[in-house]
Parts: C-alpha cells; structure tokens; sequence
RNA sequence: GGAGAGCUGGCUGAGCGGUCGAAAGCGGCGGUCUUGAAAACCGUUGAAGGUUUAUCCCUUCCUGGGGUUCGAAUCCCUAGCUCUCCGCCA
C-alpha cells in the first residue's frame, strides 16, 4: 500500500507515476471519496469529543450527589447521532481502503518504460549457451528413463503435478541443500521453516490478497487457510505488527518451502513438464532492511541468487524488467533468466524485488529510528535462490552428453555422494 | 476431542462501570555524581489519525468482532490465541 498522504499532498505527482505501469487512477472518485472522509470524520469526532465531556459531566454530577436527570435529557439523542455518523465514517473507510489496497507501488525511476516483456533490459550475462553435437533434448524426454513421471502426477492430483523418483528425487534434495548451505553460510541468511497454510492477514500484508486470490489454492476451513504461493508470505509476515531494534537490522532469511499456485490465467502456457507447475520447490531469501540500504541490498540480494547458478555453472542472464512487467507490490525487480537449450531460450529462475516500504505498510513492520526516536517503516526485499524445480531441470538440460548421462557440476557432487553423472 | 484458566504499553504486571492511555517495576532516553565506567539519585518515555504555519486541541486504540450503558480495560455474547489437566497421536 502507498502512503495515503501521497495522494492528498502529491496527487500530481503519483498519477502519472502509476500511469507507466499503465495504471489508471480515477482522480474524480478519490477526490470525492477523501473530501467526504474529511468531512464525516471532523464531524464523528466532534460528536464523540460530545459524548465523552457531557458524559463526564454526568460523572462529577453523580459523585457531587446531584440530580443528573437533567444532563441525561440532554444527550437522549446524541447516541443515534453518533451511531449514525460513525457508520458512515466507518463505511468510507472500507471504501478508501479498498482503494487503496488496489493501487500498485510506485516504480524506481530506474525502471523503465515498456508495457511487456519485450521492453525488459538484460544488464549481463554468464556462461554461454552450451554446443551440443547432437540434438539436446527436453528434460520431460530426459527425464522419462530417470524417474521423471507426470502421468502419475496427473494419477495422483492431475495436470501440472509431477512424481520424482530415485536419483532425481534425490538430485532435488541435493539442491536444498547446496542453496541452503550457501546462502546461510556465505551470504548470512537465517535458516527457517516456516507455515506453508496461511491465513488471509499475511496474504493481505505481502499484496497477493485482495487483489490476486484467482492465483491462490484456498482452504475450507472456518477461517480458510491459503497454501503459500512461495515462502516471501509467510517469512516476511515475520516481521507484522512488529517494531524491530535497529540493531536487530538487516533480517535475512533463506527458507526452503514447496509453493502452490493455481496458474488461472496460464491455461495453455508451458503446458509440457516441469516448467510451470502447481506445486514446486523453493528457496525463498528475505532481507529487512532500514530504508536507506535497501538498494544496495537489492544488489546484494541478486548477486546471493546469482551466485547459486554461477556455482552450478548455469548460463545466465539478469533482466532488468520495464514497467508494464514489474509486480504490483514491487518497485524494482530483476529477473534471473537461464539457458534452457531443451527451449532453445532464456527462462526465467528467480525473481529479485525490491518492495520498498509497499508491503511495510501494509504489514506495519517497523523499526525504531535512533535518530528520530520513532518508529519507521523498514523495507522489505526478497527473491528466489533458486526456484529448485527450474535448476533441476536446467541441470538436466544443460549437462546432457552425447551417450546420454547428465554429468553433475562439480559443487553438487559433494550432495551426491560424489556422484559425477547420472543417466 | 473433553474440562478449566487467561490475553492490559518495548517487557513483567496492577486495575472499583465515571476524573484511566491506564499504578508499579524493568528496559529506553536525558541529567546529577565520576578521571572514565558501573552503582545510586532526579527527570522523562506508547501508537495511529484529524485540525493547525506551529504550539495547543480533538478522536481512536487495554487480542479481533458485536452488544448493554449517558459513560466500558472493567459487564454480556462471539472468534482467535496462550497456558494447565485428561484423551489421542508422529
């Protein structure tokens, strides 16, 4: 959520900011909306400040021993008033939230402009496409004879799921751990496992509710629970409703977590393997970062999932995504894109945002200015180190040999008990 | 699943339907003292919002929601969570 100040002190300003994502903004309807706000809630406040003196005034009667039919008389029909006004204010409220939960964060004015992925900017690459000497196949054709099975996927669940078994199952774990191990032993991250069922509060403080419940799998439960789309939910709801130490910050957390998405809006799309599925392996980093270092952490963030497929020796490259492409609660995002030769293209494997204070806000996570002695919004950042289920298969894609073995990168092997190719 | 107890500021913990944003302690901040530090002592210290140039002032917040009342931290209902005992289970 933006600051709702913004928009009454720099509407000129935020409108055409929000117009580069191509977000409309109905001026008239929040005009209307917040001098309405302004006037209902001078005047509820002016009947509660009402209330309270004459009630008080009943009080001292009372104590004094005098007669208060006469004070009672006089506030008779204050509470219908009151009520009435209160609700009104109340129902605008809801109205003005409403509003504003629906406004996406302002971009970094780094980020440029472009309606859709075409416009995105590569910053650099790693690693070169691998040449083959033969016709590289798809990892769903190199999986078939290595336990990689989506009929029995489909069996168990239906479209979209997978069953790994024997040395890709553990060739996933293997990644775990690598990705665990270096993020928390030379990155700095906090290891953590986290709920993988959440409640609508934390979908609400991170920007997937209300907006994006089309994408979510939900629960029939009294409340309902959602299954995480990706562990940014529950980690950085960590920090909700809390005022951190300033020198608790910055926050790092790699969690490990399956994430469930519904994929609505994909029918069609990526339809063969294991690319887009309802359900995959994840490790999430999270940063909680005071204001003024989030965009050197945002670097730093990137370069720590970077640094995963530099280690696997994946051929990369890092996007810069225009406007048009960058999520609703981020203000800045690389993507993370790696060659997958079974697609003949670059695919994305992790996406690294900066939220700025977007999701603070909504969270009410905050820090405690030594400066100023108040609490202020921190930021929150996060991205994929790595997506596991993409690794896998770029690993598979990527290492195939002429006799068909898949050779395992020299940083894994340790994780495989020094297995050097599988096939 | 059954029975009971509880939820109050950064933390612990008092709180009679009225003058309670809330005692006290801890912690934090400022000061006195000290060569410096500690201790001791003194003072100060919640958040959000409205109005305002600013000060002032006003409103809201004692787990969430609803109710009773002129007036609710306090009474009632409800949801959530925590703890204890029993049952069950990995």
């Amino acid at each position: 959520m933006l600051d709702p100040r913004l928009f009454r002190t720099e509407l000129d300003i935020v409108v055409p900011q929000l117009a580069r994502r191509g977000f409309v903004f109905n001026r008239a309807a929040y005009s209307g909306l917040e001098a309405r706000r302004k006037d209902i809630q001078v005047k509820t406040q002016d009947l509660q400040n009402e209330r309270n003196s004459r009630s008080k005034a009943i009080g001292q009667a009372k104590a004094k021993g005098e007669d208060i039919a006469p004070l009672m008389a006089q506030v008779q029909h204050l509470g219908d008033q009151l009520k009435a006004a209160e609700a009104e204010w109340s129902d605008i409220q809801t109205e003005m939230a409403a509003l504003m939960e629906g406004i996406p964060n302002i971009l970094d004015p780094a980020v440029p402009d472009g309606k859709d992925e075409v416009a995105n900017i590569e910053i650099h690459r790693w690693g070169g496409p691998p040449t083959f000497a033969f016709e590289p196949q798809d990892h769903v054709d190199l999986g078939a004879k290595l336990g990689m099975n989506f009929e029995l996927g489909a069996k168990i669940a239906g479209s979209r799921f997978v069953v790994l078994t024997g040395v890709l199952a553990r060739l996933q774990r293997a990644l775990i751990q690598l990705m665990l191990d270096t993020h928390t032993s030379a990155h700095g991250y906090s290891e953590v496992y986290v709920p993988f069922l959440v409640n609508a509060d934390s979908l609400r403080g991170t920007g997937q509710l209300p907006k994006f419940a089309a994408d979510l799998f939900k629960t029939h439960g009294d409340p309902s629970l959602y299954l995480i789309p990706t562990a940014e939910v529950p980690v950085t709801n960590i920090v909700r409703d809390v005022i951190i130490d300033a020198k608790e910050l910055p926050l790092k957390f790699a969690c490990h977590s399956p994430c469930f998405r519904s994929e609505a809006g994909a029918y069609g799309r990526d339809v063969r393997g294991m690319i887009r599925q309802h359900q995959f392996e994840k490790i999430e980093i999270v940063q909680i970062v005071k204001p003024e270092e989030s965009a050197q952490a945002h670097e730093e963030l990137t370069r720590h999932a970077e640094t995963i497929l530099e280690k696997l020796e994946l051929p990369y490259r890092r996007m810069l995504l225009c406007a048009g492409d960058t999520g609703f609660s981020a203000s800045k995002t690389y993507d993370l894109e790696v060659w997958l030769p079974g697609q003949n293209a670059y695919r994305e494997i992790s996406s690294c945002s900066n939220f700025k204070d977007f999701q603070a806000r909504r969270l009410q996570a905050r820090w405690r200015n030594p400066d100023t002695g108040k609490p202020e919004l921190v930021h929150t950042l996060n991205g994929s180190g790595l997506a596991v289920g993409r690794t896998l298969i770029a690993i598979m894609e990527n290492y195939q040999q002429t006799d068909g073995l898949i050779r395992i990168p020299t940083a894994l092997q340790p994780y495989l008990g020094g297995l050097k190719t599988i096939g």
